[in-house]
DNA sequence: CGCCCGGGTGTACGAGCGTACACATCCCGC
DNA sequence: GCGGGATGTGTACGCTCGTACACCCGGGCG
């Protein structure tokens, strides 16, 4: 018996874990257009029919995939939301959400507008999506009122879409005003 | 000769944006994804020869039906803001188009984020919203400076996102008071 | 009036797709 | 140690897709 490197699949449970990551790779290089079972399951080394055994269909992969991808997304935001200690630092935490490298890589922003694609279509996505969104307002709300704290929140998406989108740079001074002004309630 | 409903086929020049149209609406009832030659020609009332015939592929098809989209968008846009007469004025515009049900349908929530879904993957597209985005900071800085007009613009996007994807409604209070705060500068 | 030419169309082909299902393989209880 | 059930896989089918290409036909010129 030796021990060939394609060994031990059997029970493998770490199995549906790499489909699903494989699933997020492929949709980032090919989109959700061209997603199928067939790329997954060679991005991710296992037969075809292993993609209809372990998810039902595309949709329930991709439910799965973009969970997890949301999921992974609200932590960090939680995480670096969680470690100031006070407004002025959670207003520099954001800053740096915006103009860091955390969630503007092109991965990011490619899985981020795909999953509203799908939210602006079925419902499953949305529920999705409004669960990120009410964690990153709960996040905002531990340093801003709940109303700073959605306008804050829709802000951070709009600047973090156009920056990642516009090709001429953006600079860290524009979004650190903006942050500053919306938290700033009006006379 | 009876004039039959399907007569003077030939030599019709509204063919072509017919097929546009017709592509608009396929992609909102079944997504990039789901778009296909066979389908639009279907919408179209056409036959599946003239997609190839008009257009080279689905990529030149996508190409020029977002530009109409996002050209009557933009369109709508600068006449909104065109016609505001001062500050004021041109703040309660933008609060209208956020809140109101111009630029919110859920058409063009789909055609946007499949148009955003594009422009993260391909240069093409980006160019597009890249124009697009550039034509609404041109008709802002009408009434606002260059800062302004952009913090403005990043923000309109992301309060129109949130508010078309949240299921629970916003009220039209948070939009101003967002808007408000953003035009303010900092002491 | 008739020919011809080019714009427009119907069809057929090969590729890629999701899924069903018969079958191989392994593990556990006896 | 061996039979049988559960677990996982390979394959084949039916479908839709984009595209190429042979053909149709109406209008313009000789």
């Amino acid at each position: 018996m030796p021990d060939d490197a394609p060994r031990a699949r059997r029970h493998d449970p770490q199995r549906r874990d790499r489909i699903i990551d494989a699933c997020l790779d492929v949709v980032v290089a090919h989109g959700v257009a061209g997603t199928s079972h067939r790329k997954v399951a060679a991005a991710a080394g296992v037969p075809l029919g292993s993609m209809t055994y372990h998810f039902a269909g595309m949709d329930e992969l991709l439910r799965e995939a973009f969970t997890r991808f949301a999921t992974a997304a609200s932590d960090q935001f939680e995480r670096r939301l969680g470690a100031a200690r006070d407004a002025a630092e959670a207003k520099a935490a954001v800053v740096a959400l915006i103009t860091g490298d955390v969630l503007t890589t092109r991965r990011d922003l490619v899985l981020t507008s795909e999953l509203y694609t799908l939210a602006a279509r079925e419902p499953a996505f949305r529920d999705l999506t409004n669960r990120w969104m009410a964690r990153s307002r709960a996040a905002l709300e531990r340093h801003f009122d709940p109303v700073t704290a959605r306008m804050l929140d829709a802000l951070i998406e709009g600047l973090t879409l156009h920056r990642a989108l516009d090709t001429e740079p953006h600079d860290a001074a524009t979004a650190a005003e903006a942050v500053e002004r919306i938290t700033r309630p009006a006379g």
